[in-house]
DNA sequence: AAAGATTGAGAGCTCAATCTTA
DNA sequence: TAAGATTGAGCTCTCAATCTTT
């Protein structure tokens, strides 16, 4: 019988290189990143037909489904888990490419109002569905129940990381 | 009562937004990500302590658990799952930092065979119980039932993702 | 002083092109 | 012709510095 994965035959050779280690931490964390790299694969394909990447539909989705249609670099920077200068620098590619527009705020002069444009509004939503159907099809090879499954246990540890990020 | 994380949030707000999309895949693949880019920020401040960022400590280690420590460039790109232009790089950092070097292969004129040196055996060494430790403390919420499901959930998401790519 | 936004420099990736050998 | 390795150009990120407003 042959290892199922990749990730099996990695931990037999650190078995035999370093019998001393205990790598089983691996078993579900080398699985973790290899689907997450996958994932991010397949995502870039999708946005790509549509002249978008990862980044510039994470923020025209963002927009799109908040209330009023309306957030901050800043709140974008937090909702994306990136550095304000990148967040800054995705915003003027999509705004040369006419998907969002920057307003002054009204009530802070310090801020910034970043909206959709109709363009950028027609554009994220031809892109959703195509965006539900890719992750959909990554998801097909689970039934029901380990849908359900999973969903619990990524819930549990998203929570516990949450959990530590707000206590240091 | 309040949302148990950041991703039932977003849920939500899809849900008043674009009533008319089914958003469930989501639920999965959104909390996968944000697992995943912490996880990665986490081994990367672990690596860090060793000067060594992610990339660099998966050469190296991809070399210490390989059977004769000795691998082609190809045979690092294929494992780390980037392009050979991206391994020609971190070769040449690892090789300036004095943790690796090339040989002419014996075998093939066209190819190279790539060592540990002493150096970076011995740091690959020492890094590794730190990031086991590191990976070891992202477990810990979970109870040894919840981690043999978990791994299995994940092998069989990555040994689909496999297959998929073996018929295109 | 502090907070929000932006810019420029530096780092690592991909893609396309190049060089060498099979 | 094809395969393996490398380089250079272009892109997006982080970090540090800057500018404006509170």
């Amino acid at each position: 019988m042959t290892s199922a994965d990749p990730v099996d035959q990695i931990l037999l050779q650190w078995k035999v290189a370093r019998p001393d280690l205990d790598t089983s931490p691996m078993a579900i964390i080398g699985r973790l990143s290899r689907v997450a790299a996958d994932v991010t694969a397949r995502q870039r394909d999708t946005f790509a037909r549509f002249g978008l990447d990862p980044s510039g539909f994470d923020v025209l989705a963002t927009l799109r489904r908040t209330p009023g249609e309306r957030l901050t670099p800043h709140q974008l920077s937090a909702s994306a888990m990136i550095s304000s200068a990148a967040t800054a620098q995705r915003l003027n590619r999509l705004q040369a490419d006419g998907l969002i527009q920057r307003r002054p705020s009204a009530d802070d002069g310090r801020s910034v109002q970043v909206e959709l444009t109709p363009e950028g509004r027609d554009l994220v939503d031809q892109v959703l569905p195509a965006h539900l159907a890719t992750e959909q099809s990554l998801l097909a090879v689970f039934t029901p129940a380990e849908t359900q499954r999973l969903t619990r246990l990524l819930t549990k540890w998203l929570t516990a990381t949450a959990d530590r990020h707000d206590l240091p």
